[in-house]
Formats: C-alpha cells, sequence, structure tokens
DNA sequence: GCATATATCTGACTTTAGTCAGATATCGTT
DNA sequence: AACGATATCTGACTAAAGTCAGATATATGC
C-alpha cells in the first residue's frame, strides 16, 4: 500500500507535530524559546559560550543578547574562562538550578505521559531507541575506551546476555576463553565502544599478545542500532587500531548461530579457517592479514 | 543504562533536530514557512479555510494574510462555499500547482536521501511506521467500508500473509470458509477498517446471515500498530455494529498459534466455546452474548 | 423580519528571531 | 611593542509570527 518514500513522509508527519507540542512546552515558563533553549544547555553541563553558540547554531549577536536577558533574570552568571579572558564561561545561579530543575520536570512529565498513553511499551521504546540511533548515525562517535570502564561493562554485559540467549547451549564466561583486560588495552591491543548521546550502542576488542596474531573479540552492536552500518565501523576502528599497534594478522572466532557477524566479515575480507583455539563456543573461524 | 524515560527524551532530542532540518527545507523556495505551511495542506487537498486554520493552528487574522499573500502570488484561488457564501474554499492555481509540486519533489527528495543514508532499511521502515502510530494514534479513525473496497483488500492481503507465515502447515485462502462479501455488508454485516493518515493499520468482519449467531472474521492489526490497543478498538466496534444490527450472540474462530488474539477475546468478555463449523485451521472457538 | 451566531477580513500592534557592521578586549606570535 | 586572529558585545536594522479589537457579510432560529 505504501512505498517506503511515503512511509517516511508519514513518520516525518506525525513527528512535526509531536515536535511543535514539544517546542510549546517549553514556552510554559514565560520566556522565550531561545533563552529557555540556552538555559536548558546551561543546564545540561555547556559552560562555555561559544561551544553553546556552535551547538544551537545562533549568531553572536543574538546568543550574546540571550545570556544578557537571563542574567538580568539573574539565572546565570558568567565569568571569563581562567585561561583566556576573551572566552565567557556560563553557570547558573541557584535561581537558575530551581529554574533548569523546572524544565526537567517539563520533560519527564511529558516522557511519562507518552509512556503510560503507550503502556504496551517495550516494543515502542526498542523502535524509538533504533530511529533515535539513526538520526544521530552521524553523531555516533567511536571511542578507546578501557575494557574495564563502565560504558565497556555495559556492552559486555549486554553481549552476553545476547550469547545466552542465542546459542542452544547457553552461554557462561567463564567456560569461554575470557581475553585479559591487559591484552584490550595499549600497547598490546585496545577495546573500542560506539556512544551516541550518553548510550553505548556497541563495541569490539582487539586483544594482543604475545603470539604471531592479535584476535579480534567482543564485537556486539545493540539491537537498536543494528542495519546502520555500525558493526562495519567497529570493525574498521578495530583494524585501523591494529594497524597502528604494527600487528600483521587478525583472527576471531565466532558461531554460525550469529548470522550478521560471519556475513560481515566475509564481505569484508575475512577469510575463514580451521579451528586455532579449543574454546567451546565457537565453530567458525576467520583470519585476515593487514 | 537507560530507563524509559530518557530513552524517550533521547528520541525527543533526536528527532527535534531532525525537524528543524526539515523545517528548514520548506524555506528553499522563497517564501516564509507559514505561507509554505498554507499552500501544502491546500495542496494535500483541504480546501476549507477554517479547516486549514484549526490543522495549522493559526489565528484567523494571520491565517487571513497568508491566503492574500499566496493569491497575490496567483498560487491559489479563493471562491465562497456554495452552500455557505460565509466560509471560503480554497484552490490551487496551475502555477499553484506547480510551486507544490516543486515542495512535494523535496520532500520525497528528502525521505530518499534519508533512506538511502540507512540503505539496511526494513527495521527502520517498520520503526518508523510504528512510531507514527503511536503518535497518530487518536488520528487512526475507524470506517465501516464495503470489504471489497482498495482498504479492506490490502487488510485482507496481509493477513492471510501473516497466518501463511504464523501456520505451521501455511495457509491457503480457498481452504478456509471465505465468507461471501455480501454476508459482510450492511444489512446482514460489516466490515471495518482503521486507517491513520492513509495507512490502512487494521480490519475486522462481522459476518451475518441466516443464522441465530454472527460471526467476527478477520481480525488483523498491522505489526506498526500493535500494542496501542487497536484490536480492542476494533473489536467495540465490530460488537457496536452487531448490536445496531440487532445481533444478539456472536462467534468467532482462531487459532492457538494466535496468542495475542485468544488474550483479547477472554479479556474482552468472549468464553471458549467447543468447535461450531469444521473449517481446517481454527482450534478455538469463542462466543459473546450482547 | 430581527436578533444572534458564525466565518472571514482589516488595521494596528507586539514579540521573537535573526542579520550585519563595527567596537572592544584579549591572545599568540614575532 | 606591534600585528593579526579570535571571542564577545553593541547598535541598528528586518522579517516573520502572532495578538486583538473591531468591521463586514452571511446564516440560522424565533
Amino acid at each position: 500500500m505504501l512505498d517506503p518514500v511515503s512511509r517516511v513522509r508519514r513518520f516525518n508527519r506525525a513527528v512535526t507535530s509531536a515536535v511543535g507540542a514539544l517546542d510549546t512546552s517549553f514556552l510554559g515558563r514565560g520566556r522565550p524559546l531561545g533563552a529557555a533553549r540556552v538555559l536548558n544547555a546551561i543546564g545540561h553541563g555547556r559552560a562555555d559560550v561559544g561551544e553553546i553558540r556552535d551547538y544551537l547554531g545562533l549568531d553572536s549577536g543574538l546568543m550574546s543578547r540571550l545570556l544578557r536577558s537571563l542574567e538580568d533574570e539573574e539565572l546565570i552568571e558568567t565569568t571569563a574562562h581562567e585561561n583566556d579572558a576573551r572566552r565567557r564561561i556560563a553557570k547558573l545561579t541557584s535561581a537558575g538550578k530551581r529554574e533548569f530543575n523546572a524544565y526537567e520536570a517539563i520533560s519527564n512529565r511529558q516522557a511519562k505521559d507518552f509512556l503510560s498513553h503507550h503502556s504496551q511499551g517495550e516494543a515502542l521504546l526498542a523502535a524509538m531507541d533504533l530511529i533515535a540511533s539513526a538520526l544521530g548515525r552521524d553523531a555516533t562517535a567511536l571511542h578507546e575506551v578501557d575494557p574495564r570502564s563502565d560504558e565497556a561493562h555495559y556492552c559486555l554485559g549486554e553481549y552476553y546476555a545476547e550469547l545466552a540467549r542465542r546459542f542452544k547451549q547457553g552461554f557462561d564466561v567463564k567456560l569461554s576463553r575470557d581475553p585479559d583486560a591487559k591484552d584490550m588495552v595499549r600497547p598490546r591491543g585496545s577495546f573500542i565502544v560506539a556512544m551516541s548521546d550518553g548510550l553505548p550502542l556497541g563495541c569490539v576488542g582487539l586483544k594482543g599478545g604475545g603470539r604471531e596474531f592479535a584476535e579480534i573479540k567482543r564485537l556486539w552492536v545493540a539491537p537498536a542500532a543494528r542495519g546502520l552500518g555500525l558493526g562495519r565501523r567497529l570493525m574498521d576502528t578495530a583494524e585501523h587500531a591494529a594497524r597502528d599497534l604494527g600487528i600483521a594478522l587478525l583472527r576471531l572466532d565466532t558461531n554460525s548461530a550469529l548470522a550478521e557477524a560471519g556475513q560481515l566479515y566475509r564481505r569484508s575480507g575475512w577469510t575463514e579457517i580451521p579451528r586455532f583455539n579449543d574454546d567451546p563456543y565457537p565453530d567458525l573461524f576467520f583470519e585476515k592479514r593487514l
């Protein structure tokens, strides 16, 4: 009945009117939208005036006036940057914090109302995650982090949970050859997470060590971000890190139950090889020469 | 990592900036946003000035001026309503149609760009459908239509396809007791479809005939609209139609593979009864006294 | 036929957003 | 100390959106 273009446009229409309502809700406190946006940007931790200007896409004259009006309301204070007196740093006063909290309460209230109107929620939330990830794809940044960091931990937890769901025999981390975190930290290896607007969307580990090859481990992409090419980006970044570390040969093991992963490897230059370890879970082995 | 409220707010943030971009694209033809919105409303078939004003939420003075400016550009013409000379009817001129088509081309272009940036698409499109349906839930209208109409046909096609997927033994319409369309048209019965912004989201048939009971048939809800209470609304409307037609007893057959449907029936006052027909597909039978 | 309601239009106004040129202060470099 | 580059601010302006009080014409109910 509807072609993809019409479906995208239908979504746009639905969302445009919903967003219009969100905008007007920011007008509920007797302050124009522009000033409210600046106040909220500061409340969310942006302090550098130039950064806020870029983020909100404002002209410097307009920005200056909005700051002045918030200062007149005694909601913010500005001071010079400590190392560069040309730059200004904005901070909420205690009245500003109260006002910011009131805006936060409005936003939370709206989100709750939305959820209570659509109580069957998990499918809807998953769809919202997927779309937020897709729209913010350009904003999904890959970072090298310590595999023992919070973000990494979260990703690994989700990864193990998914393996447990997808393997007929379940999955127990202890039985698998859990790579020592030190092998996934420079200079031996690397661990990369993809973050979008505070939400970890995927990870991959590069496990070095004393051998003639390094291994790719723990490639995971959040369900909310599948189909957006994130797996490919993670793998590319891991390979890049491997080259950077002077690694010439990469290997990985996987399971045929993880069909998407197998496809990705085959499509990006990996070749199947015989088993090279005695881990009980994998049944498929690949390598790639850099 | 994220609670539901934060997930909704993340979605709102992502979508707000995307919608901002859509808005500015409507400025690409040297016309203010307000005038462009009115022109597009008229192009999409809204003719009554008051209706457009309500739809766009405009003040009558502003609306009047926007119409005037479009008239000055010779993009629209207004005439009095034929039965009520106070009301005005707006129509595109041929120049107006060209201009409207140019806006349509921009919208289509944007939708295509979006799709090509997210090529793995079907999961994303399904998520967009779900969200558009959820946001437009209040706008989902149930209509009584002829079961041979296009909308009904589309719904039935999707319904059969889904049965074929979900039944182990497949599904062949010809083997099932396909109710004669005439039994689902007044005064014998009824056929109801749910439409949201042009997309059929569900259907249900009420099949009358010469017997002591009428049957509920072909209850279907589009995947994009599940969990929004549409099944319940369809059933309520069908029951209402049945009462209207003086029907005192309803029966239906279903299959235990369709778990959601069974739940819905049980929760809305239906009681399980023994088999009352020899259709090969159903294995569960219900009735409800009105 | 008259009073009242309804739909639209006009004029006068305000607020908000945005633009742009140039002023001011500070920084980094030589 | 002098230079250009950078960050912010100020003043003067425009465009767009929105508000509100009537004016005008038509419809409806009694």
